[in-house]
DNA sequence: ATCTATTCCTGGCTGC
DNA sequence: TGCAGCCAGGAATAGA
């Protein structure tokens, strides 16, 4: 479940290897996750050298001399620098400098050609790690559902997950039922504050590494051991030593402290 | 417009 | 040892 953390870490880990470096020839394995044609991709980004690397929110664009290499994790999506092909590697990009593989189990993820920026890295809302306070309040006050399923929706901020959608509000302590609209401008300063710390601290170790999570060079994070509810069930809150419940808000596994985060 | 449910996909886990 | 059945979840899509 790679959400910003990760993907800013294996962007940060691919980058060295491939900035101004030219692709060589590629290969594309799976129609799922490339869904603009197998050919027709490797085609289109064959002798293209790469200018850039971004990240906005969980998507990294790869900017090319011409178009642009869209890439989405998914779930189970991974970048990996000088690995050995195998079963679930869905694409292969040789460079001058070496091998990029695209591996994904569930083929959730993407990995697309496009002449131009493609419409769904713009319509993404602002980035959680450079958005301001005054535009997430603003943000906060035009929606009326619950915080959770608000948290993951990624035109409202791009980059948080599951995981750290839990992890922000318990550090905030607030209820993940809580409604934005309801939310008061110093909770909401406190919940701002939360965001970017907890993001930052999960970059500094280099994310949580849950179910087979590893960067470019097949290391995993070490952010999980950090986590005071996700998949924590039934242990003792960190804070109070209430055991962390987990219910289900917009179809998705939720863990809060019922005692320290209060409706 | 907004919210909720369903779908994709497969390894891993549970239980028989 | 094997196997059916269920679960996880990002995001698009369909339905209410």
């Amino acid at each position: 479940m790679p959400e910003l953390p990760e993907v800013e870490t294996v962007v940060r880990s691919i980058s060295p290897h491939v900035l101004g470096r030219t692709i060589q020839y590629a290969q594309f394995f799976s129609p799922r996750v490339t869904r603009g044609g197998l050919d027709t991709t490797a085609k289109a980004i064959a002798q293209v050298t790469i200018r850039a690397v971004r990240r906005r929110g969980k998507q990294i664009l790869i900017d090319l001399d011409r178009g642009v290499l869209y890439i989405h994790l998914g779930m189970t999506g991974k970048l990996l620098w000088n690995e050995t092909p195998g079963k679930y590697t869905r694409a292969l990009l040789v460079l001058d400098s070496g091998t990029l593989l695209y591996d994904d189990v569930r083929q959730f993820g993407r990995v697309e050609f496009f002449k131009n920026v493609p419409e769904i890295f713009d319509r993404l809302g602002p980035d959680a790690m450079s958005i301001t306070f005054d535009e997430f309040y603003a943000r906060l006050k035009t929606h009326r559902g619950a915080l959770k399923p608000l948290l993951l929706n990624q035109t409202f901020v791009a980059g948080i997950g599951n995981i750290y959608a839990d992890e922000l509000l318990f550090a905030a302590r607030i209820h993940p039922r809580a409604l934005a609209r309801r939310i008061s401008r110093v909770r909401a300063k406190s919940m701002y504050k939360h965001l970017t710390e907890v993001l930052q601290l999960a970059i500094e170790h280099r994310g949580s590494s849950i179910s087979d999570y590893v960067d470019a060079a097949g290391e995993r994070g070490a952010f999980q051991q950090l986590h005071n509810v996700y998949g924590r069930e039934g242990h003792p809150c960190p804070r109070c030593g209430a055991p962390i419940r987990r219910i289900v808000i917009g179809q998705r596994g939720t863990h809060y402290c019922p005692r320290c985060q209060r409706a």
